[in-house]
DNA sequence: CGCAATTATATTGTGCACAATATTTTAAAC
DNA sequence: GTTTAAAATATTGTGCACAATATAATTGCG
């Protein structure tokens, strides 16, 4: 009963708890405050790290074409706008993490491209999930369990 | 074999969407866009819509000694710090919401209290996640999943 | 071709988050 | 009863998020 959503009373749709927008702001907070010790380490903001994470991705695919990467792109896989990306990423590139240039062919894009130092950080960067994953208490059945709910979810909300 | 978290390789571990912070990260961000407009109506943002959450289950509980509310608690309940809570808080009595006043018996503390304003907008408050309820096309048991998978993962995490 | 609409990015301003530090008040230790 | 430590809040500074607006380049249409 105190699980069926549609009818409840109003005390107990605004319990704090009962609140799935509360839980993903706190865990990915919290989430987000157990990265950020690793993540010093390499000298990276959390966000910066993303952006990170999908340039390795692009350059992964052998398929795609010249590999180019614009904002736009970034913007797309993370859900960020330009204004959150613009400044992260010229931040980015005062670090010499990243270079931003306009595309010859169509000067409206810029395109990123890591530096060699960036590259670098790829074996780092891929130490940071397998340390979190260690000393996790919960089995890894229970996180794939979240994580699926989680994609579902994303996939509803981005749909809106 | 995808899914055993452990023995990933480099490529598989840094993927995206294998990142269960990166889906706690968007779907947050992406609740709250919907939470956005809903809000607006009322004239609050998330973080202050939870301050309200909090207060309000406070009051609600008789049992509590003169329902005195202090910054330090909302902070415990929200897991937020004075650094984020001050200016919110001082942001929401120039609108008139809460009142601060420090405590006559210890002047360390801060005392929050609502003002009518503030109360009249709990029945408004209550129609925000009926009404966001009612349009997914997730079911009551996968929202009440990720709901309960996340209660477990918030509380891992904050036991850190 | 000329021009309106679209696309890609940048800029401005507000409000969080959070680390680091400071301030004031209370409690504890001697 | 001072001195010292602890507790509660405030302040400062940096880096996101995001709405709103601006700018420049490209596309499409008559």
């Amino acid at each position: 009963m105190a699980n069926a959503l549609a009818d409840m009373g109003d005390e107990e749709l605004l319990a704090l708890d009962n609140q799935l927008c509360f839980l993903l702001y706190s865990s990915s907070r919290m989430m987000t405050a157990l990265y950020r010790p690793l993540l010093d380490q390499l000298g990276l903001t959390y966000p910066q790290y993303l952006v990170l994470l999908v340039m390795w991705e692009y350059q992964g695919r052998e398929g795609d074409r010249d590999k180019e990467v614009t904002i736009k792109m970034l913007g797309e896989r993370l859900l960020l706008d330009t204004g959150t990306l613009t400044p992260l990423l010229k931040r980015m590139e005062q670090q010499g993490l990243l270079v931003r240039q306009r595309a010859v062919n169509d000067e409206r894009k810029v395109l990123v491209s890591l530096t060699p130092r960036a590259q670098e950080l790829k074996a780092g960067a891929a130490e940071i999930p397998r340390a979190l994953l260690c000393h996790s208490s919960l089995g890894d059945e229970e996180l794939i369990g979240i994580r699926d709910g989680l994609r579902l979810l994303l996939n509803e909300l981005v749909s809106k």
